[in-house]
DNA sequence: AATGAATGAGAGTTCATTCAT
DNA sequence: TATGAATGAACTCTCATTCAT
């Protein structure tokens, strides 16, 4: 049984390299713009063994963006159960923020892959692994929020899944244009301090959800 | 005189005819897999003449994008300049939720085209159009924040690019989620109100702009 | 018929213009790369109009071999009549030397037309002429040689139609040399002096059909 | 190891099967209406392999040009260095007139392409190859000629380098007129001999270079 | 398991030519 | 006569995918 153990343990190194291969690409050129021979090059493997391990492209595309999302979860998971439910939004928002901080061409390519319409089909091998990680990250958020709305930590009249989309749909959506900062300052009348854009929308996240202050401070 | 007036005044009905067929090609197939094919048998016209009308695909794309910008402007406009910042604040968010319920395929195509990084070159015959559309509105949406600023409407430590961006991007990042609503929901461990996200959202905004309570009712 | 005959001549000026602009044309972007809408701007006219005095692309190429053509003509009519055959072989030669040098564009236009075929159709309507240009210069070349065996400044046993062959064709091959000269310098193990190039095979004609210089000087 | 071998043999082979293709298809329409399309029904290949071996139709071009250039340069090489320089430039110039009488196509195909201007651009893969080949060639008349100078078989004062050019391009420009002969001789008001015309041209060269007979028996 | 040659449909774009006005 | 919009076939080149070895 060593036999097929250290052979499944090889495989799943292999397709490893293979996603290596396949970010660096895509994040030089786009996931548009790479080609699957792009990535064979890159893995070092011919093309067909690509086919070996990844049913298609945009199955290559799914594991990136597990990848991502994967990142992500741990951050999330990293904060702990400790504080207060403000709190652990406040930690978690700051965590997505240096994630991303540290990986933009990461975020680059899951808005290209969103943008686009979420094309993975549920019968690609990695559909499922995709599934859980988008399921427990969002479980996570709004058992966040929750606890908030509990804990007196965040207003009560907040509708929790609300919350989390606007957290994370609304981070993509200013990630998006710091992402394209050099295209949008050129058309922009006045200049916008890009740096400051994803902190600052944490910021007025985390204010909006705060409980009124004249209930804070009776 | 009247025979070139004709001419250019047919010319534009044409052009605005094949930017009519573009939209329900790339809303039906998206962007990218839309080919000029399907442009001209949608339009009933020759490939070729296309090209009469459109120096090349991108820019048949930012034709669309302008299109779709000009209606956003025009609800920017509309939105008077009588009241209050917030208040016109609140109803341009207002306006611009209504005009991307009418015209989502246009939101899903700006979209696809911001996260695939803004192709546009400056020197396609439409740039100059776009750039100008986009500039209005980003001044316009300035001023507004600015006038609440000043007149105690929002409250007064506010960068007013900042709060256009967060308006603007988290506003694409949730519709973002909207128009992927059915991908989505697959994934979501709880069920989410999709139809109220991007109101909630506003109300958020609205919310973290508006002056503190306190200070509002001494 | 004032009429009449007016028309006839505005109808042969306009043709000319469009000559004009064509060899423009042909001369900057070659005859392959040259379109009929470049043609057509460099005119000032519609492509349309283009066809009422051209039948087509060839025949519009016709009519600029025509024009070199009868370039050369007129120089080789110009030497005269009345010197030796020998020495009016030079002088055609050289004529049509500095009317290469003086027009090397046409040159290049008509070779790029020779070596991809001479595709005018005999029906074309400027064939007539061509045809008629080609037998004019053709027999007087032959006239001279012929001229030269006969009156001793040139071999007795020389082939007249031989002779003009290698003249015209030998430095149609030259000149191919020398027009490309830039690309086949840097093919050259040793330098070359290309304008030294057909005045040198001149002259070596001209010594080659002189006769024997024991015959000369008894 | 013998794999490897296979493999690349096998190659070569088919690289040369669609090099064949190709001289039989732009032999047929001309290098400039031949298209990838034909060359690939000819090869019995799909277009995209075509693709796989050669970088671009101007790449297949060259490949053909390099094959007649290289059978030029095999019977110029032929000829041996024992003769007089005078008797090698005859036998190189017979050897190539029977070279062209063989291939007539390869000439055609050449001519078609120094005639629009030799557009090979130096980064092609075969770039390379064709410019050792011209190099040798030249280098190998250049030399003929200089011994012929040398050892008195050839007229003293001659310039090495102007009269290979005249061989060269000279015999270009007369192929250029017999490959076109039913065309030209539609045009030509006496009748001509083109098969006599290369050698004919050999003939007067030789003659032009020959010492002066009155040195020659003194 | 791994290869890489082969595929072939299809992409965007061009341009000589036509024809209704 | 002159126009120029429209055509549509043809072009070169790409690339995800397959399959014999």
């Amino acid at each position: 049984m060593g036999v097929a153990e250290r052979r499944e343990r090889e495989r799943e190194q292999r397709r490893a390299r293979i996603i290596d291969a396949a970010e660096r690409v895509f994040f030089r050129l786009g996931p548009l713009a790479s080609t699957m021979d792009d990535v064979a090059v890159e893995a070092e493997l011919s093309k067909g063994t690509l086919y070996l391990y990844f049913k298609n492209k945009d199955d290559l595309y799914l594991a990136i963006a597990c990848r991502g999302l994967s990142r992500f979860v741990e951050r999330a998971k990293a904060v702990g159960d400790t504080d207060s439910g403000y709190e652990q939004l406040r930690r978690v928002l700051e965590a997505q923020h240096r994630s991303a901080l540290a990986h933009p061409e990461h975020l680059k390519t899951m808005l290209a892959w969103m943008a686009s319409g979420f094309t993975a089909s549920p019968d690609a091998p990695g559909y499922d692994e995709y599934l859980a990680l988008v399921t427990t990250l969002m479980g996570r958020l709004v058992a966040i929020v929750e606890r908030g709305t509990r804990d007196g930590s965040m207003r009560a009249d907040l509708d929790p899944v609300q919350v989390v989309m606007h957290c994370w749909g609304g981070s993509m959506g200013l990630w998006m244009l710091v992402l394209n900062r050099d295209a949008i300052a050129a058309r922009m009348p006045v200049p916008c301090d890009f740096d400051a854009l994803v902190p600052s929308y944490a910021e007025m996240i985390l204010r909006a959800v705060a409980p009124r202050p004249d209930k804070e401070a009776p």
